[in-house]
DNA sequence: TTATTTTAATACCGATCGGTATTTAAATAG
DNA sequence: CTATTTAAATACCGATCGGTATTAAAATAA
């Protein structure tokens, strides 16, 4: 046990619910007051442990992105699947965290995003990296799927990647006016029909 | 001329004003005396003209409909082009909009749905009302296509009418991260191509 | 025990918020 | 001219904001 009064409070658990916070009503709409209210750290501590309200907002969105966001991106870099499935997949586990019961509606980072326009600079370098990760995955993840091919040599991976990378808002959008999951299913199904893919004939015949 | 001191401000512009400062920069972080600094109409002249800051929010959301989302619907109600033409323009429309470099990025529609978490009931009532009229456009016009024998019997109206709303949602949501317009055109090539198209030969075969 | 360290808890700061009461200015009616 | 009407302009209200100084409590070290 260390030296001094021990924390009543994990920072872990408060920085977790401080986030929810953030994501439901934004940065605004949650006041440090509410942060310590809903934590039970009283406002010295969380100025202590995560410094300022725009330090603390930074550090409620990296976690949502390290929560929700990379393990998706891992899967899409990782996946050995065709590339319909691996994407199919990728929406469907947005689809799955935007309309998730237990968790605010819609996409954290999609709501930074909107409210990016009085936001610090920190928080807008933030925002800008986490866009920019992404899309990268996308467009390597696209760029490789075409030379295989696996999609038609017409496909341009940046556009398709911007393209997937809007129905990731759709969806968090859509989720946010409280769209039932069954209907974010059938919006993935239509979405996902604008793949250029190659028949599995024509993927053989080319790879033979 | 009427019988008092004559009004300094125009309520229409300082209402068009109000729209932009709230679109740009949302509820919470457009204060009654930003307003009232950018239009030169003082504070206890926008309570009267207005009503409180939520019923001021009202009116440029519904000056916001009235000019940016109306006149696109009224397009699709009105149109007798085919349906990918009308659909197509429909979806470029909003992105001249989202994208235009005199106004705002993004949609101020979209960014109240995002900020609706702690919006007033009535201005909830308000968004939830715009959703549904467009979506309901949508579902008349793709309901008639498919009547007509333009989309395939398969075609299943409902879902495909959200699946344009949610690009409208994408679009907005890309062009506040500051996607270029070419990179929306982009966009909407691909998001076009879900479409479940009847082809002009089989179209013609259907009606002879 | 007593001193020290670390945190919790309370109270408080100046600034700004939404909203309004009051006073001043600009017009018309008589 | 004076009286009246309407709006502008200023000042102000209590509440809440982000942020902090101060005090009280709970642990260890001696």
């Amino acid at each position: 046990m260390p030296r001094g009064r021990p924390r009543k409070c994990d920072p872990e658990v408060v920085l977790r619910k401080a986030m929810t916070l953030f994501w439901e009503n934004g940065f605004d709409a949650t006041s440090m007051n509410d942060v310590a209210v809903a934590t039970g750290m009283a406002k010295p501590g969380l100025y202590e442990c995560f410094g300022d309200k725009n330090a603390l907002y930074a550090k409620a969105l990296k976690l949502y992105f390290k929560e929700y966001g990379e393990p998706g991106l891992q899967c899409i870099r990782a996946s050995n699947q065709p590339v319909s499935t691996a994407l199919r997949q990728y929406l469907e586990n947005v689809a799955a965290g935007a309309g998730d019961p237990e968790c605010p509606s819609g996409c954290f980072i999609v709501n930074s995003i909107i409210g990016s326009a009085q936001s610090d600079s920190e928080i807008k370098d933030l925002i800008r990296d986490i866009i920019n990760q992404r899309l990268d995955v996308l467009i390597e993840y696209l760029s490789v799927a075409k030379e295989k091919g696996e999609l038609t040599a017409e496909t341009d991976p940046e556009a398709l990647a911007l393209y997937f990378a809007g129905q990731e808002a759709a969806i968090a959008v859509l989720a946010r006016e409280g769209a039932e999951p069954e209907k974010l299913g059938k919006f993935i199904d239509i979405a996902m029909k604008t793949l250029p893919q190659v028949s599995a004939e024509e993927l053989a015949a080319g790879q033979g």
